[in-house]
DNA sequence: TGCACGATGAAC
DNA sequence: TTCATCGTGCAC
């Protein structure tokens, strides 16, 4: 598959805010290979989640055993059970310690998939990406972001997040980024 | 130890 | 539009 020949972006890329890294991340592809298995499906589909100033952000209240993954090293999968059913897989960005994230919400499916892909729990499944890979380094050869393969112009479309309506004035922000169809 | 809640998905 | 479902976090 044509998965295997793309370039993983460089580890600078999601040293940056959350928002910058959720807008770059659309079009981008997911590589993970699992059970001999190649999962590749390109994001069309993200929110950022800023910090523990972002009371919509689960590092809003601090580090717990559930988030520390997402105060770790810049680069790293941040992978956390919601509704206690369904994996949604998020991208550590900033600097360690931030706690800043960008959430994966939607992918278009390229190889290997299984099912829907457009809800960050159905995506999760798609790919198999599951707890286990919560906290890996995503410069490995079994899980990483890759670059797009050719340049393609997309348009991208701001809305408000979902289901984040407790959070207040951070619930109202365009944080939330997908292509247009 | 108990309980309320949610960055959802699937059924109806 | 409604509901199932259960790991977390926090109250007690």
């Amino acid at each position: 598959m044509s998965c295997r020949i793309l370039e993983k972006l460089p580890r600078s890329f999601y040293a940056r805010d959350a928002i910058s890294v959720a807008k770059d991340l659309l079009g981008k592809f997911i590589v993970h290979r699992f059970h001999g298995v190649g999962y590749c499906g390109k994001i069309v589909e993200t929110e950022a989640y800023l910090g523990p100033h972002d009371r919509a952000s689960h590092s809003a209240r601090g580090m717990t055993a559930r988030n520390a993954a997402m105060f770790g090293p810049t680069g790293h999968a941040y992978v956390y059970l919601i509704y206690g059913v369904h994996c949604c897989f998020n991208i550590v960005t900033g600097k360690q310690g931030d706690g800043a994230a960008v959430l994966i919400r939607a992918i278009e499916p390229i190889a290997g998939t299984y099912g829907k892909t457009n809800g960050p729990g159905l995506l999760a499944r798609a790919m198999n990406i599951t707890r286990a890979l919560n906290g890996h380094d995503l410069f490995g050869d079994t899980f990483y972001i890759a670059q797009s393969p050719r340049k393609e112009k997309i348009v991208i479309v701001r809305r408000r997040r979902i289901g984040v309506d407790y959070a207040g004035a951070w619930a109202r922000r365009l944080l939330r980024f997908y292509v247009k169809d």
